[in-house]
DNA sequence: TCGATAATTAGATAATATTCTAAATATCAA
DNA sequence: TTGATATTTAGAATATTATCTAATTATCGA
């Protein structure tokens, strides 16, 4: 939980996330969408994938990269619980 | 919304969070919560009230915080974003 | 097997963040 | 006004993070 917040916090991932979001997409696809070199963004899906909110499979050359929203629920659960009992516990 | 997802991206802060969800606190009520120092209290607290996760008001000799739930409200905004809308649009 | 392509790992550097102690500011009460 | 309490600000040390280039690994197709 604690990393899958302190991956969040990184604007680079949040946008990887959001891409994601519509679909799968190779290292390669994701790295096109940034300017920041590819390890960089490697390094990016690691953090991403150690806090397992996405998940990868090789395919052939490719490593493709997809969402995983078990934990993404997970963290949105976490924002529930403060919205939702404020006060001395209703 | 950056400042946010950075904001809760530290636990102390986010446990910060979690107390003010139950009750208003003054700074020293949420300092002895902690093993750091104070100084470290009121620099996490200033980046949640830079990030709008919480406010402050003078209460005498006390500053007394309290959770700003707007901000977390738009942060779960984002999330429900992500597992709402999987794949083309739904 | 070789060359090309896709992606990661290694290692270094620069920028940020966390934390501390000491000092400053603000308020209250006598 | 002075002393005590609550909190923040300043400045520095340390740890973590983001980023780069160069090198490595893995797969494919001829």
């Amino acid at each position: 939980m604690n990393d899958a917040f302190k991956a969040l916090s990184d604007p680079t991932r949040r946008q990887i996330i959001q891409l994601l979001k519509d679909r799968d997409l190779t290292a390669g696809e994701i790295a096109d969408h940034f300017t920041i070199s590819k390890p960089s963004i490697s390094h990016h899906l690691n953090l991403l994938k150690q806090a397992r909110l996405v998940q990868d499979e090789r395919q052939g050359q490719n490593i493709v990269y997809s969402l995983n929203l078990t934990v993404i629920q997970e963290a949105m659960g976490w924002f529930l619980g403060m919205i939702g009992t404020k006060g001395k516990g209703e």
